[in-house]
DNA sequence: TGAATATATGAATATATGATCATATATATC
DNA sequence: GATATATATGATCATATATTCATATATTCA
């Protein structure tokens, strides 16, 4: 019951990771933290309100940063500063259309862990 | 953000689902504001090093506050007060043993959300 | 070329947030 | 009851972050 000292389990394999390397301290550890800490950086983009509606939007249909700015009823500024987040995330890919810039969905991945994230809360 | 000035949406139902009503307003806004800032906070519960790192050991083995503490050497303060969030969103349950609180995930749902994360930062 | 439109970006600011410290609460053992 | 152990919590502080403003960059069209 008491579980000052359960045992040592190695941990490395279930993370699905690919190339994890065994833990570089004896002392026993969260098997990959660098990898857990990419994660967390991944959820975190999904975590604002901005961003998860600018993704939302955009996995209905590609839209140009005026369009976002126009549905969302927000500062162009704050959209192109998300959009850039977005970017660096490789969430949304985007392509220029005259003077406007069209963005998307890098790929299906995202409305997937959208959808994820929609039966969660509203089971 | 979240600057709508307007009354707050009904947040009906299920987002996710194609019933959604029509927009008050004539122009076309987002379907459901509410569940997707209610999807936000969710996400943004994930998107924090020390929460993935506890929810990640929690998805391998139940444990006590000390036992999560010693594995990922923080401090106890800190522990404490992020399972309080994860407990806020649901994500976690826990029972008393003995001096102990034992904490394991609320469900499975969580460990899928953390392993289509992974795929995709994998990828 | 110059005006108009669309988007991006740096600086500034207000707010959110995570860790720590000190301490409170709860349980077990003596 | 007294003490030790385990966990929770409020206050504080340093940092992160989202928005806004001002402005830069890029494109189209007259």
């Amino acid at each position: 019951m008491n579980r000052t000292h359960h045992s040592p389990d190695t941990a490395a394999g279930s993370v699905q990771g690919k190339k994890q390397r065994d833990a570089k301290k004896s002392k026993e550890s969260i098997p990959d933290e660098t990898s857990l800490v990419t994660l967390s950086e991944f959820f975190r983009v999904f975590g604002d309100p901005t961003r998860i509606k600018i993704l939302y939007l955009l996995s209905r249909s590609d839209l140009c940063v005026h369009d976002i700015t126009a549905l969302l009823e927000m500062n162009q500024s704050a959209i192109s500063h998300q959009l850039r987040i977005l970017k660096q995330a490789r969430l949304v890919r985007y392509r220029r259309n005259g003077r406007s810039i069209c963005y998307s969905l890098d790929d299906d991945h995202v409305k997937q862990i959208i959808n994820q994230g929609f039966e969660h809360i509203n089971e």
